[in-house]
DNA sequence: GCGTGATAGTTGTAAAAGTCCATCAATTTT
DNA sequence: AAAATTGATGGACTTTTACAACTATCACGC
């Protein structure tokens, strides 16, 4: 990539609109992710890799408990589950108290890969921001962050 | 979408990992602006928008920078350009200073539509962030990510 | 108990984005 | 003048994502 100042090139409202930072932000730290993630069956898209550690973490949740959490539909989250299943990292058994339900559980190759992934993760975030923000101001903005998403599943629901 | 409380749901070290609420942020904010946006040329995907103001305020601007400061390859940005043109957007001129490059110029229509989305743009952000974020915490974050957005271009380069 | 409506999950489809690679023309470098 | 670089396009491929249709099951009220 070729060095093209910010500097000087008006980028009108958005300059000042907070979606377009948060998506740019996104788009960036979400490549670098994927590069870092490469080959590892959970690269790609945004509810992947939490989807593994919720089943990791919460064994027996259920696939429309998962795509709550993961804020896909039902088809969406189906379809992640059925690529874990075919790599052997997840099962899906049948609920015993509801027949029309199933129930998640990590295998322990998947298990083995939420711990390498868990490593990843944690790693390149902060890889990546301390590139760009200060630590106290990482601080800053995970509080605003989380704050926000915790009042944003509330105004959601 | 039902409520799904996220009080006593593990989610991993992915609690405090910054790129995941910059993530999850991202695909939020961007489904409610495509929502807003629907019909409008513009919709769905990060670089239309930006690629539309940069050309609305910076007449004759190229391809390949225009590539550069939405953080796509040049075949995408092509195929951005490709669409606008298509629906009467823009122009693209051959430069007079160097016979393989063109130079984009908006259309009245195209700086028609400009401004409409302007004004949704700056509406959704607000009215999207003001449901979860305080007004002085907004302003700390923009304060946070406008620097960061720069410092990452620099880093970039 | 039975029907209505909601819920769980799957499948199909369609649209679209992003990336990679090859190609071609024009320009700059040495 | 040859070589390397840059600007732009085109094709192919992979993935994501949303939407709607469909089956099966459950829960509630009457």
């Amino acid at each position: 990539m070729k060095a093209v100042p910010t500097h000087g090139i008006d980028l009108d409202v958005l300059e000042n609109t907070l979606s377009f930072y948060i998506r740019v932000m996104d788009s960036q730290v979400s490549r670098n992710l994927d590069q870092r993630l490469d080959r590892l069956e959970v690269a790609r898209g945004k509810g992947k890799i939490t989807a593994l550690f919720l089943i990791d973490g919460n064994p027996g949740i259920r696939p429309s408990v998962l795509a709550e959490l993961i804020l896909k539909d039902r088809s969406a989250t189906g379809r992640i589950l059925d690529s874990f299943e075919a790599h052997g990292l997840i099962e899906r058994r049948d609920s015993a108290k509801d027949n029309r339900a199933l129930e998640c559980f990590i295998t322990p190759k998947g298990a083995a890969l939420a711990a390498k992934v868990r490593a990843i993760v944690v790693d390149q975030s902060t890889a990546f921001f301390d590139r760009i923000i200060p630590r106290d101001e990482q601080t800053v903005l995970m509080g605003i962050l989380k704050r926000a998403y915790h009042r944003l599943r509330e105004v959601e629901a």
